[in-house]
DNA sequence: AAAGCGCCTTAACATGGGTTAACTGGGTTG
DNA sequence: CAACCCAGTTAACCCATGTTAAGGCGCTTT
């Protein structure tokens, strides 16, 4: 609760009054791996590990982001636009996570200045984030974008499977694979 | 002036007080062909063209995106970081621009829940408008993409230079001649 | 008109990454 | 233990795109 706390803080002045308003709606909810995420929920994940990604016509998947502790996360529906239709939110590992619904969210909006605040600093952050991928994407070399990965979230090459980080990156599992065969041997050169 | 006024009433709930306050903020700015945006101010795009993008060590340029009439163009630099800090956006065409500067916008958004909600909004808007592209990015070909983009922004083909156009698909300049010449033959056949 | 300059096209060649398939090793189940 | 599955590796082949370079076209300048 106090990482929540803490990063609640961190974005917005929010009186006492209003945190305790806003512990009443939260829910700890427990997820296991392989569980989806529903989709009218907004959270905060307290342990664990979730990915996103986007079922796509091929039956292939399609991999967006991964989220774990002191993350939030959320489908963005309030536009009901056709990206989040098909994107899907699965549990990785055993996890916790605070919940509320959208609508809740959406009625803390209203309430109090400060969530209006805590909800536009989110969102800023959310978007500095894609606009650093999309560089990543389009400028950086596989290679560099790995071992960027890997110094952005090197707790997670443990974690997680290859695949999904080749994924992730943008690229088959084959291609991470090579690559990182042909590191493991510049290593003994 | 209209535009704008739809664009922020489609958002938010402004009371006449606030936007004649907006209006007094404001000021419609002029842009030649060529000239930079100012770092710390927003602005919403009356008439014209710009294109972000960012400065490489190796000197080319990284196009990120274009924004035109009904746009707004902010540099995000409320946090600092370094992503922000080689970002230029530049007039591509005579422009006018409804301008104030960032530190006008962070008071506004304190002075009423009207503002801060429609932050919020732009923000969210903005972040979806990026997963769109980060997803075209990852599972797309060049070609969808360059239909995708003809869909989308088709009146910007004859008002942009074709390589800006490959900067923003994400290939060399000539990639994308390339595709478009085997496109026109498919057509003939 | 001639020269110069951007922008686009085209061709030739190099290369990174996709695809397929075979093989390995670890974990699970019978 | 055998049979199996899944993830990762490796190799062979192919294609899309990058790179470099040359040529053409339109526009501007002189």
């Amino acid at each position: 609760m106090h990482l929540l706390h803490a990063k609640v803080c961190q974005q917005s002045q929010v009186p006492l009054t209003e945190w305790e308003h806003f512990c009443s709606l939260i829910k700890l909810t427990k997820f296991k791996a392989g569980d989806t995420y529903p989709k009218n929920c907004v959270g905060f994940i307290q342990k664990g590990l979730f990915r996103a990604y986007y079922l796509q016509e091929n039956g292939e998947d399609l991999h967006r982001e991964f989220a774990f502790e002191n993350d939030f996360i959320c489908y963005l529906t309030l536009y009901q636009t056709s990206e989040t239709e098909d994107l899907v939110i699965e549990a990785l590992e055993e996890s916790e996570v605070y919940c509320m619904t959208q609508a809740q969210l959406d009625q803390l909006y209203t309430r109090h200045v400060c969530w209006a605040d805590f909800g536009r600093k989110i969102m800023e952050e959310a978007l500095l984030k894609k606009m650093r991928r999309e560089r990543q994407l389009l400028g950086d070399s596989l290679e560099v974008r790995y071992k960027q990965f890997k110094t952005d979230y090197g707790h997670l090459e443990t974690r997680v499977p290859q695949h999904m980080i080749a994924s992730f990156l943008g690229v088959s599992p084959v291609s991470l694979s090579r690559l990182r065969s042909s590191l493991r041997s510049e290593l003994v050169v």
